[in-house]
DNA sequence: TCAATAATTTCATGCCGTGCAATGTTTCTC
DNA sequence: GAGAAACATTGCACGGCATGAAATTATTGA
């Protein structure tokens, strides 16, 4: 890795990081472009040469497509060939980005923090969400051999991802919960879904 | 109704009418506030006293929260006293806000082709639904004597809107369909939604 | 070391969105 | 109907976001 890309990748994280201690500090109303790019030692102009608004910096690197590899796999059928459990592959693989799950953790509290602090940034949030979605519906879509836009496919990737947000929002602050029992606890959100839609067979 | 209340109504539909003609004509970034104030025939200053933001003329009168008549009957445990069924009445009831179907139909159609031009509208669309989607929680662990930010409620709104959208997506176009058949279709995608999770029965 | 390539900066610009004070317009009261 | 009170519109000024273009500086590779 060259000089220049690392620093690149510096600047890109000052920004980040100043525009997130600055907002948490005084609101992001009261946080310019200029203060954070001040803060990051570069020019205001460059702020916008790596995010395209003010928000971006702070949402930052919010997972925007299903995992390559994990995507391929599930679209050939794998890895148990049963829908509800390889989704949950996918899903998992698709969520944790970065290899170390603390990392990730903190990065999820952080973000949580912003959004409680500033509700504007919560439509770029959706939006990245739905992204996703559209990725995962893509990949069902292939899998069963249906059209890219196909409405059944759009409707359990969407189901998904909710299934992902009960998930996450179930996870205990601060446990040291690792991949396992995130796998787990998707597991069981899905299968939730499926109780609560399904006809009622004990009645 | 006053002349007052009637004269404000009409500037609200001649900016809302002038921002979506305008943006389907010529893109929305080549259309400033300054000529769609100009096209209904006030002053750019007032365009800001009836939106706070351009997007927000655009998007419009996207309902934002349940109904609320039909809300307490859910909440009390009616109309029937079975779950999926009484929550397909009460997002018929949350989506139909107008007597005219044919006029919603029509907006629906607009608001898909304006979402096409301009992406940028889409987080705003996301977030209105999502408000939505937390009234509709709201009124489920309600129902079901639940603290309001229960998780499973939450799952089974989200569960929710992701078949309503499914549901208005598999309307034919141009169609004549009325409520009854929104409600046929709406239990379907549900339906759907639990046959896709739930665990196999017949394996 | 020098040329090529890429990143940063400076400067200018247009538009958005808001506060404020002034001016019109509708409504209410007598 | 006249005048006061309430409300809506307008003009003006301002700060801030976001972008384009050209000049400057830093990195790379030969």
């Amino acid at each position: 890795m060259g000089l220049r890309e690392r620093k690149k990748l510096a600047t890109r994280r000052a920004l980040q990081g100043a525009a997130v201690r600055l907002t948490l500090e005084h609101g992001l109303e009261n946080v310019t472009v200029e203060a954070i790019s001040a803060a990051a030692d570069v020019s205001a102009r460059t702020f916008f040469n790596y995010f395209a608004t003010k928000e971006d910096a702070l949402l930052g690197d919010v997972p925007v497509a299903p995992d390559e590899e994990a995507r391929g796999e599930f679209v050939a059928g794998g890895p148990t060939g049963v829908f509800a459990e390889d989704l949950v592959v996918l899903l998992v693989a698709s969520l944790v980005t970065s290899g170390d799950l603390a990392t990730q953790r903190a990065d999820t509290a952080l973000r949580k923090q912003l959004m409680d602090r500033e509700p504007q940034l919560l439509p770029g949030l959706l939006t990245r969400f739905h992204n996703v979605e559209q990725g995962l519906a893509g990949a069902i879509a292939e899998r069963s051999d249906a059209p890219a836009d196909d409405a059944r496919s759009e409707l359990a990737a969407a189901a998904a991802m909710s299934a992902v947000r009960h998930a996450i929002k179930r996870v205990p602050y601060g446990s040291g919960e690792g991949i396992d029992e995130l796998h787990g606890r998707l597991s069981e959100s899905l299968r939730m879904l499926g109780e609560v839609f399904a006809p009622e067979t004990d009645a």
